[in-house]
DNA sequence: GATGAATGAGATTTCATTCAT
DNA sequence: AATGAATGAAATCTCATTCAT
């Protein structure tokens, strides 16, 4: 017992401290592999690369995650936990919170770290019908989603958004246009000014109170 | 004399014929190129691959087209022009223009054929800072934000979109919404009714004619 | 009869012109070669490039000699029957027989043209043990040698060269000595002074008439 | 304080066995080259072979030295400083020394090793022009050629070595005729008797006490 | 005789992964 | 936990050669 304790005394804090070690080295890799999915891409940064720019070996991530695809993975969901932060708790008012989202999203965006642009490259990568990726994001955009359409939903209910929008619709489209926006200004920083695209999304918003859309006739 | 005659005539026909080979061979590789990155993506698809789906050997995309990443600008090009060419001329009435727009770009997306993918595949390879296939991209948004910009500005002219757009904001907003529309609909198509989100999109539209946004007063 | 004239009247003047066509497109192909061999060596050197080097298409060179084997070669023998034509005429002087030899080889490669080099390139390709252009340099050196050799035996016959001198021995010195400060000028052209060497040269043919080697004790 | 010293008594010898390993890897691929490049020449010798052949995988090579251009240049360079060193010191008596060299050199060729050859194909694929090794060489044969003429100017001032003899000059000759004679043997082995053409070298030399060149008159 | 499209073998290189330390 | 030497599969690219015209 005298000595099950010393161990337990003795090694606990050492566990502690391997811990530590790890959880740094993983946080440091996964930064390191975003900074570099971001400038490169996926499939044109290396294992060894994102070792090495973490500050350590070259076969450390392979080591720590298995495998690259792995770490891909574990980095795509880290990346839609930070986005998925930013939606606004909505209070009464649905079409302020929409709004408060655009301006956040979108100021996110220009302020662009490498982080974000690592998002839409992963994103980007889920492209294709069989990408390993695609998946993740399906659930991710549903969540998305699914969060602006209960914004939308509840505006309904109050009052301050139209009966007439779809919040299905809706909510695709809006989430559609924030990431059509930002993807446009990954592309073209330089002709793409984020303040005036940010201005046009909210006044799109404001329109889901309803005032204009008296006769939307749709042919066909 | 003769003979130079009879040479011209004779090699005339044998140079047309190479040349469409040449032609034939491109655009069949081409072809399997796209099928095989709205499948697997750009780097997932290999030269042979691409090859020998086209019919051809292992050797010829490398022979062709000089290098992989030539093939690819190619490709990105080509898809691009296709894109373009869906603009609907614009007449007096620009905001039914722009719902034909959204309607055909949707509806094109619905039906999705692998070369719609295909390209957006390429635009996601498009996202990371220093990727090649950026500048390509580049372009092609421009043109297509300044077509939009162009039918909003008429538009104006005619009174039927409100003086409060502002122009470029609001064709960055648009295409956006379009693009980022399709690229959720190409990742989650399960989940996204495309219809839907089209009557979303031209429900927005409608919204630039203006009657809504009496006060967009933006706080902070 | 009168038909069988009349195409052999036809026909020879046109085949004079294809062999005359097929010659000049030999002689382009080999000159274009022997530039190319300078300039990059035998195996960095592509038969496309030496076709179209030489104002034809890249199938040219393996269609007209068969493969690159035959046509490296067809050029490895003519550089060596223009580098043989160089063996002046022996009289009575053996010594000035060499003399001038020495003299005329030296400069040859002090006004190097692309065409020494491209002898020299193939020379040293001839170097492995397994090369196949190695018998083909066996033949020629040892040409070079018999004809040096000839020379000091003409030279002990008439006196003029010492009969202590080994012919054999002193020959095949002697053709190193060309052979080595050549490769060292075409090596490093910048640090070697042709004419400087070339006196040393002719310094130690005229050692051959024997005044110095009294008594060449070898220890050991 | 104790977890640290034992990590580093631990580790320490495991880098020197890394290294060891690493060290051991590289010798054994050197060698292995310099054998294949005896028999086949460099460009016909694949990295794939040289690591097999070493006993090792066939990606090795590349993976150890970059490219093959870099281990090719690495061999060339430990194939001249294992030349470099058969350089007699020099004592009084110049001439003895310079035909301890040729001795030792030739008869270095004539057992020749495949190190031997290897350095020699190397050599002549230093020839072209634009030869990724000639700049390798050039520095190597200026080394070797100033040591023989330091030597002869150590004779001059002994006056073991005629003043009329131009160090630069001679130098260059007998470097050339070592390294001709070589060139020779390496390609027409069976019809070169090294201990001949020795003898003719070391008479050479000996003309250089001076005793011989009374009347160099040179027509021309 | 000459062209150039197409082939296909093969070379270098890249890189995730394994593993001994 | 971390390193880095080594593997080996796979990818791109090169290029002599073939062949239809």
């Amino acid at each position: 017992m005298y000595v099950s304790i010393m161990r337990s005394d003795y090694r606990t804090p050492e566990r502690r401290r391997q811990q530590d070690r790890r959880a740094q080295a993983e946080t440091a890799m996964l930064d390191a592999a975003a900074r570099l999915f971001a400038r490169r891409g996926v499939d044109q940064t290396t294992t060894a690369e994102i070792g090495e720019s973490a500050g350590y070996s070259r076969g450390l991530p392979t080591q720590h995650f298995g495998s690259k695809a792995d770490l891909v993975e574990r980095l795509a969901r880290r990346s839609q936990s930070d986005f998925v932060a930013q939606l606004p708790d909505f209070d009464d008012d649905a079409v302020a919170a929409l709004i408060a989202l655009c301006r956040s999203y979108l100021t996110g965006i220009d302020h662009s770290s490498e982080s974000t642009r690592a998002f839409y490259v992963m994103w980007g990568a889920a492209l294709p019908l069989e990408a390993p990726l695609r998946p993740v994001f399906v659930g991710h955009d549903a969540q998305f989603r699914m969060g602006v359409e209960a914004l939308i939903r509840s505006g309904q209910r109050h009052g301050t958004v139209s009966a007439d929008v779809d919040p299905q619709g809706a909510a695709t489209a809006l989430v559609g246009m924030l990431r059509g926006i930002s993807a446009q200004y990954l592309i073209s920083s330089d002709e793409i000014d984020i303040a005036v695209a940010e201005n046009a999304c909210i006044y799109f918003v404001q329109a889901l109170t309803g005032a204009s859309t008296s006769k939307h006739e749709e042919p066909q």
